[in-house]
RNA sequence: CCCUUACGGUUU
């Protein structure tokens, strides 16, 4: 389910009924989620629908999944009512509801509907976890409000929350994402040494701050120290490098990457094959827009 | 116990 393979786990669903093995809650919240997970918030509404048709109450757990799901695919309107409805109906709501909750806020830049909920954990007695104030500081980050979520930053050292690596991921992105390039620089240093060891995230957080500002060499310059460190650039690394160079028109540049990275035994995906045709695209040559496509299909890639 | 929440790439 977690896969995108609804198909299949709706099919193992069934066989493991028919040899008289029960589901229980679990077994359909997978499949709920499942659905969810992959933008299929009418198929998770349909499976939730069907438990309950089959007497299974819905926990929290189901909920849960179907707001999140609608949250991570950018429907976030239906999340809120569903949120309504399961207000209404008086479920049990536990720390993942409001994360999931919080984090629509603010993606959508909403921070006093943010805080609010924050506050409301409180009220009713949940502790807000680090991915609660992840979702918070992101979203201070984002909106480039540095003095809020440096001082977050702060608070969580002070209240004794670990600091992990996607907290400061969260800040480097949410920074890079404003232009404010020096800074996200910053702490990415201060991550270095007196942080967790920055990860794949970290690193292509900041090159890709630098590589769609107009400075592709920079980001080279740090994918290179990336690798100096011990740690191998993924697709979505590249991709970033190969869609700079192309968006600057460079596009032997980018092809030339696009081929590095396939040497060092990267497979590009869909979003990388892309990137490097948008290029050629924007750029009026069709025709070898084109033939990419077709060579793309040709490795097993499908547009 | 298993199922839900936070961080990076293309089209955006």
């Amino acid at each position: 389910a977690q896969c995108g393979k609804n198909t299949e786990a709706a099919d193992l669903f069934r066989q493991m009924r028919l040899k008289g093995i029960k589901p229980d809650v679990a077994s359909w919240n997978a499949l709920i989620a499942g659905h969810a997970q992959h933008g299929n918030g009418e198929a998770a509404r349909q499976t939730f629908e069907q438990m309950q048709h089959e007497g299974f109450k819905p926990n929290t757990y189901s909920w849960n999944a179907r707001i999140a799901g609608y949250v991570e695919h950018g429907e976030f309107q239906k999340a809120v009512e569903l949120y309504g409805v399961m207000l209404q109906e008086g479920v049990q709501l536990d720390v993942s509801t409001y994360n999931a909750m919080i984090a629509g806020y603010s993606q959508h830049g909403s921070m006093d509907e943010t805080l609010k909920l924050v506050k409301e954990m409180y009220r009713v007695g949940l502790k807000p976890d680090t991915s609660t104030w992840t979702a918070v500081l992101s979203g201070f980050a984002r909106l480039g409000q540095k003095e809020e979520a440096l001082r977050l930053c702060q608070e969580m050292e002070q209240s004794g929350i670990e600091l992990n690596s996607t907290v400061w991921n969260a800040m480097i992105a949410g920074l890079t994402q404003n232009g404010h390039l020096l800074l996200a620089y910053d702490v990415f240093q201060h991550m270095q040494r007196s942080g967790p060891k920055p990860n794949a995230a970290s690193w292509t957080a900041l090159i890709s701050g630098f590589a769609q500002n107009g400075h592709v060499a920079t980001g080279l310059e740090l994918m290179r120290q990336m690798k100096e460190r011990g740690l191998v650039p993924d697709v979505a690394t590249w991709t970033i490098l190969v869609a700079g160079y192309a968006h600057e028109g460079s596009l032997e540049s980018s092809l030339e990457l696009f081929s590095q990275m396939q040497q060092e035994g990267i497979k590009p995906d869909v979003i990388a094959w892309t990137s490097l045709i948008g290029g050629y695209a924007k750029n009026g040559l069709l025709k070898e827009a084109l033939n990419l496509i077709e060579k793309m299909q040709k490795e097993g890639v499908e547009p």
